[in-house]
DNA sequence: GTCGCTGCAAAGTCTTTGCAGAGAG
DNA sequence: CTCTCTGCAAAGACTTTGCAGCGAC
């Protein structure tokens, strides 16, 4: 057996707990909690994907058209949450980041460049080493993403 | 002693080399070696920096003036050694890519959130680890990198 | 009520593309 | 000579910003 693990979606935070800390964040900062905000984080914690600025927004039309939600919102608000630590983003190959809720158990990716698909993997002994190499070259260390290229299992049979 | 190998500015491939396997590159797809596309390699060559795209026209301008140099044509060119492996792309934090030349040895990036300084460093253990988890998770793995973010030594002095 | 938030549209970045003339092979 | 390249400027893609009215607290 492998002591690889996987972690395909996750959850490994509840989403009131979640949504307890969202509030808990905008309360320090004197920010209001609306009701464009919520919507922001409920689509990120219900989706598996890694999600682009757009096709969140597109996600939340689909689900809220009434709230009307808009573009520049969705941004500001992965914006805020990135900065507050709770999405990461993920930027590579094409133009554009995509977000993911950094609530969940850390991971590593696997991105297929052929079909754009991202799959998620944690390995004890890489993280380890990232420790022990920021460690020895004096690098304050606060995250690290490690991404592996190539063609997923799909692909390969197509 | 660390059996993490650092290596700056590592130059394990002769310019000559680079350039004759350039011009290989070019004759195979009928493409035509220009004056612009020289230069281009050569600055990315001779500079120990990841280069963005306006970086890297800026250098190219101030050495030749007289070639005029157009931003399109830095962009076409980049994307055509990137095509062709020849060169690697690093995108994060902020928007664009930051481009080197692949013909360097392998490495990974230690990037400074503060200042946006990259440097780089070899870990045989987690090279190792990578191409065994592709295998175990049946992906045809073509690439990888990791990044991990910090605070420099320098900015930690500051 | 106050002050931050939102949608909209306009403005900014960064990158790509169309075109006509220049230049490599 | 032919066919690709190049610089330019315009167009595109993605993201940010200014503003006036709206809404959380």
């Amino acid at each position: 057996m492998s002591d690889i693990t996987t972690d395909f979606n996750d959850k490994t935070v509840e989403y009131d707990q979640l949504l307890h800390d969202f509030k808990s964040l905008l309360k320090r900062n004197n920010l209001k909690f609306t009701i464009q905000r919520e919507v922001i984080l409920e689509t990120l914690y219900n989706s598996d994907e890694h999600l682009a600025p757009e096709a969140l927004h597109h996600l939340i039309q689909d689900k809220y058209p009434d709230l009307n939600t808009g573009i520049a919102t969705v941004y500001r608000t992965l914006a805020l949450l990135e900065d507050s630590s709770m999405v990461t983003s993920l930027s590579f190959g094409a133009q554009g980041k995509k977000y993911e809720l950094g609530a969940k158990e850390h991971h590593d990716h696997l991105i297929c460049t052929k079909c754009g698909s991202i799959a998620e993997f944690v390995d004890e002994k890489i993280e380890e080493r990232q420790h022990k190499i920021a460690e020895e070259l004096g690098f304050e260390m606060s995250d690290h993403s490690m991404q592996i290229y190539g063609i997923c299992k799909d692909c390969q049979n197509k």
